[in-house]
Order: C-alpha cells, then sequence, then structure tokens
RNA sequence: CGGGCCGUAGCGCAGUCUGGUAGCGCGCUUCCUUGGGGUGGAAGAGGUCCCGGGUUCAAAUCCCGGCGGCCCGACCA
C-alpha cells in the first residue's frame, strides 16, 4: 500500500483528550479518531492491526475446539428476565425502543442468548461437550468511559462460552480455554498473567482474569514473590503484619472532636492498627456493620460477597440512623448496639485481638482496652480486608501489589444459565441434565491498546511483528532518482514474492519527516532506499525493537525479513 | 453519581480577570527553496468563540441555565 493512497494522517502533538501513552498513539498514528466518548472509528491502519489480532485469537480458538458463531447484537430483554440478570446488569444495558414501542437490549454479553441456543439445539450427551464462540461488537453503557479503547461504551470482544455433560468435563473445557488465553497473549506480545479471580454479577464457581501488568491498568492484582500465588484485589487474601498490641481494661473515654483513624493517633497516641474500624453498610432495608483493623480497608467485593450484591457504603444520613452516632464515634462494643437490629461482620485479622480502641456509639467517645472476642458483639467472621502490599501470603511469602489490564477473564459458571433457560439433554441413563457452563472474554479492541501501552518508547510504537498494520514501512527517499526508482521496484517485487506486507511511503516529504513518522508508526522494519544506500548496493534496514541497521541488498530483502520473522 | 479541571480553525493553545478589530504554533492549498532525523521563505483557505437566555450602545469576555469533554473514585473485556 502506498501512503499517498491511504487515509493516514500522523499528529505532531498529541490531543489534549488523550492522557495514557497508548491512547495518545493511538491518535497520534493514525489507528483510530474518536466520534465521541466511548465511541471510535478505527481508520485503516487500526483495522489492519486489529484483524491481525482477532486472527490470532481465532487461531487459538479454532485450535482448543471452539466453533464460531455470530449472535445478534441486538436482543430480547425477556431472556434477561429468565436469567435474572436484567436487574443486576442494569447499570450496564443499553436499552432501544422499535417503532413499535418494543424494548430491547444491546448485549453487553452473551450467555443467555448462546445458553437459549443450546438449548433449541442440544438433546443429548452425545452432542456434549461443545464450545462456541464469537468476535462481535458488544455495547455497555459504561459508568466512565476512560483511555480510548481501554474501557469504551462500544468494544469488541471474543466471547466463548462451553457447555458439558458435568463438572469434571466443565473443568477440562475450562482449562482447554485458558490453555488458549495464554498461547493468544503470548502471541500478540502481552505477558499477561492469570490470576485468581472474583465471579462478581457473572456467578458462579470459580473465575480467573488474565491482567497485563501496567501502571496505568484500571485493576489490582495480587502476586507472591517468589511464589505462584496470584490474585485480583477483589478476591486476594493476605496476612497483614503481626500486630503488637498489649491487654487493658475496656474503658470509655472521651474523645471530643476526634472522626478519624488518624486523629485518634495523633491526639490520644493510639496507632492505626490498635484501633477497630467499623463500616457501615446498607442495602436501603438492611444495616450491617463491617470491622477492620484501623489500617487496614474493608474490600468492598468481599463485604458484598457476605452481605448480599445489594448492599453499599452508608451515607452519613443513614449512619446516624441506624447507630445514634455518627462516622468517627461508632463501634460494635455489644453493650453499645443493645435494641439495634445490625449483622456484625468481622475480619479474621481481628480475631483475638486485646487491648484496641474503637468507637462508643456516642459522639465523642471512644472505648479502649477492648477485647475483641468478648467485648464485640460479632456475628461472622470473615475475610474482607483489602491486601496491602507488604502482606504475608498463606506460604509465608510476602505480596506485592500492581496495577494491571484487565484483557481477559475466564469463569466456570455452573448451571446457573443453564438451569434458568432450559439448556438440559438426557444422559446416557435417559436422565435429564442441565448442562454445566464456562464463559470466557477477550477485550479484543483493549488488548489492542495494551499492545501499545507496553510496546511503545518516546519515538512512538514497537509493534510485535505478529499484529503490527505493516511487517515493513518502506522509505523511499529521492524520489526522482532513476536509480533509487529501480532499487524500490526491486525491494517491492522482493517483498510480495516472500508475501510480506509494507506500507511504502511514497510522500514528497523530507527525510526527517519520513524518519519521524516511521517510528511514529513503528513497524518491525524499516526499510530505506535513497541514493546513499542505492551507491552501497543496497537498501537499509532498520530494526525498530533494537535499532540496529543492516545493509541487505533489494532483490533478497523479502527473503531476509522472513528468516527474521520465522527466528 | 460524588469531587476537580476544561470547551476559541483539523490538532495544540493564547485572549476571558479589566466587555469594543478573533489571534499564535502545527497541519492544509499554491509557488520558490531545501534534500539522510519534523529545512527556510512568500502568498492563501479555514471560525455558529459548546448551546440557550439575560445584562449592555457593545459579549469569546459579565450573569443565569443547559450540554459536552477530560481526570480521580465505585463498575467492567
Amino acid at each position: 500500500m502506498r501512503w499517498t493512497q491511504t487515509l493516514l494522517t500522523t499528529l505532531r502533538e498529541a490531543p489534549a483528550e488523550a492522557e495514557i501513552a497508548s491512547h495518545q498513539l493511538l491518535l497520534r498514528a493514525g489507528l483510530a479518531r474518536k466520534l465521541t466518548s466511548g465511541l471510535y472509528t478505527f481508520l485503516p491502519l487500526g483495522l489492519r492491526a486489529l484483524r491481525k489480532v482477532e486472527k490470532i485469537v481465532r487461531e487459538e480458538m479454532d485450535r482448543a475446539g471452539g466453533l464460531e458463531i455470530l449472535m445478534p447484537a441486538l436482543q430480547p430483554p425477556e431472556l434477561w428476565e429468565r436469567s435474572g440478570r436484567i436487574e443486576a446488569a442494569a447499570d450496564v444495558l443499553f436499552h432501544v425502543k422499535d417503532h413499535q414501542d418494543r424494548r430491547w437490549i444491546l448485549g453487553p454479553t452473551h450467555e443467555e442468548v448462546v445458553t437459549a441456543l443450546v438449548a433449541g439445539e442440544v438433546q443429548s450427551y452425545r452432542q456434549l461437550p461443545r464450545t462456541l464462540y464469537q468476535i462481535q461488537t458488544k455495547y455497555r453503557d459504561e459508568i466512565r468511559p476512560r483511555f480510548g479503547l481501554m474501557r469504551a461504551r462500544e468494544f469488541i470482544m471474543k466471547d466463548a462460552y462451553s457447555f458439558d455433560a458435568d463438572e469434571e468435563s466443565a473443568k477440562k473445557s475450562y482449562e482447554a480455554m485458558t490453555q488458549a488465553y495464554r498461547k493468544i497473549f503470548e502471541r500478540v506480545g502481552l505477558g499477561a498473567m492469570q490470576v485468581e479471580a472474583d465471579t462478581g454479577v457473572m456467578g458462579g464457581a470459580s473465575s480467573h482474569e488474565f491482567c497485563v501488568v501496567a501502571d496505568i491498568g484500571e485493576g489490582e492484582l495480587v502476586t507472591e514473590e517468589g511464589g505462584s500465588y496470584a490474585a485480583a484485589i477483589e478476591k486476594a487474601v493476605g496476612r497483614p503484619a503481626e500486630r503488637k498490641g498489649g491487654e487493658g481494661k475496656l474503658e470509655k473515654f472521651p474523645t471530643p472532636g476526634i472522626r478519624t483513624i488518624v486523629d485518634l493517633e495523633k491526639k490520644h497516641g493510639v496507632v492505626a492498627q490498635d484501633q477497630i474500624k467499623t463500616l457501615v453498610f446498607t442495602n436501603g432495608k438492611e444495616t450491617a456493620l463491617v470491622l477492620v483493623r484501623g489500617d487496614d480497608e474493608a474490600q468492598e467485593a468481599k463485604v458484598q460477597k457476605v452481605l448480599g450484591a445489594g448492599f453499599r457504603v452508608a451515607v452519613d444520613a443513614e449512619i446516624k440512623a441506624a447507630m445514634g452516632a455518627s462516622p468517627g464515634s461508632l463501634g460494635a462494643v455489644g453493650s453499645t448496639l443493645d435494641g439495634k437490629k445490625l449483622l456484625v461482620v468481622a475480619d479474621l485479622a481481628l480475631k483475638g485481638q486485646k487491648g484496641m480502641a474503637t468507637g462508643a456509639n456516642d459522639n465523642g467517645f471512644h472505648f479502649k482496652g477492648v477485647d475483641v472476642e468478648k467485648d464485640l458483639k460479632v456475628d461472622q467472621w470473615v475475610d474482607v480486608r483489602k491486601v496491602r502490599d507488604g502482606d504475608l501470603s498463606g506460604g509465608g511469602k510476602r505480596l506485592k501489589v500492581s496495577r494491571g489490564i484487565e484483557v481477559g477473564h475466564a469463569f466456570l459458571l455452573g448451571t446457573k444459565y443453564s438451569e434458568a433457560l432450559d439448556a438440559k439433554f438426557l444422559d446416557p441413563q435417559g436422565k435429564q441434565q442441565v448442562a454445566v457452563m464456562g464463559c470466557y472474554g477477550i477485550g479484543v479492541t483493549r488488548t489492542l491498546q495494551a499492545v501499545i501501552e507496553v510496546h511503545q518508547d518516546k519515538d512512538g510504537i514497537r509493534w510485535p511483528a505478529s499484529v503490527a498494520p505493516y511487517t515493513v514501512m518502506l522509505v523511499t527517499l529521492d524520489l526522482a532518482d532513476p536509480a533509487v526508482k529501480a532499487a524500490t521496484e526491486a525491494v517491492i517485487a522482493s517483498l510480495d514474492k516472500a508475501g510480506i506486507d509494507y506500507l511504502w511511503d511514497d510522500r514528497d516529504e523530507r527525510p526527517g519527516v519520513k524518519f519521524k513518522d516511521a517510528d511514529l508508526l513503528g513497524f518491525p522494519w524499516r526499510v530505506t532506499i535513497g541514493a546513499k544506500s542505492v551507491a552501497k548496493g543496497g537498501v537499509e534496514v532498520k530494526c525498530r525493537r533494537t535499532g540496529t541497521m543492516e545493509m541487505v541488498t533489494a532483490a533478497d530483502l523479502g527473503g531476509w525479513i522472513r528468516n527474521k520473522l520465522s527466528a
């Protein structure tokens, strides 16, 4: 392809809206353009890269036994009512109305549709297992679209769904898919980590996220130094550093004006880890207290798992009404909770602790010398704390908290959807059974941007060859020179013969402009043809990744690059 | 939804405080120049100053109300 015949405009400066490197490069390198927040048009160059990612995804899905299908993006709400998710997923659903005022849903994911499909198609255990997948545009009414393609209202997802006759078999399908995922991310040049994850609104038995470690990542993940444990922060379990607290007698003491953990530490010398943080959660009807150590944070996903999905942090007015005191003076000392209908959940790190301090449910007063097990009214002991950097793992190793981009997610779903949508079959005994499901997503467009985020430097993108829009940037200088023209023709013939794709920068621009743009676009190899190189009897090949340069004869170029690609 | 910043040419921005001619750089068009890391010059094209209302002789600028964008948090591929 000739530059002068495609639609490609590079930007010297990044649009102000783009904050992170990959988003800026996406726009600067002419890969995509924004229509409006969270909606992007792929330009020819960006689409080529996207197609290459899709091709790799397809190849690995097929290799793992996946069957490609294509489902409608438009879905009837009745299906979502049957699965119960019309409520649970309400905030991400886009609704549209047709000419008769009937409502439709723009699919954010396809568990309902695919399960309904399988319910109709699969009648016998002989037809199982099956894994169906598609690569398709999804719609989610994101609270906050962000970072270009990272979190968009409309994005391309590869979603796969496995259907098995039993748990055992479902685990095998799950393993096959996660293995394919590892292969896919490796092939596109991403060192994605597989981490244990929370199942969230999807439901189900177990789940793994695939994360690319990056500072701009929106999620947090926990890894064990020198060990194999890896989990998403919502799910991760760790042990905080041992507390050196002493004992003491339960005693109420005045703490006028103290509202925070930090205040109590500063003004009364009670260090944060000797305090009990009392958080109030509500679902509008019921209220619950969540207790964590003063230096810990509650992990909301864990809290919701214990209390139920509808629970959220209560606002001040709700707290006052339920507790009779304001935030900063709350506590769960049994005697102060009389007559209050509250479920009290305490974090495991508090178990057995003595000599702690907590609010007295009386503004301006706290208790000290609290023996957690004796003095507090605790209904449930569970892990609800958020892991912190430096915590210890079960095996006693140090835990590290990093940021990550979630590029893929796998769920072992069980029978939640197959039961709701009647995906049943007859087993060898002629008995009716419910299919066991798994679902697996890869954010294809997000993956593309993650590749850019990971593979870039100050000059631009450094595409891995597997997904680069073109393998070669052919830069012709001295366009009018007949020898250069002949060499260019020879190079093109050689590349064509070797089946290597290239973009020919045939613009009448100065060398500096072309070199800068070649670096910005970042294809794996830049081939420069000018009077100088021709005089030396060849063309100059520069590797974008390493910066090394070599002279290669025009006729040999295709074979030379083919060689490098397979090396 | 809460908190912060911002809407002026395709992009990056100044001008707004202190009301009066709409500007700069990049990009774009034409010509000359230059020719291995964003050459230099000349002449041009391009604007509902986010929208609506108000104040005023006069509004990009002041006031009121909307809308939109970006960032931080809860949610997710």
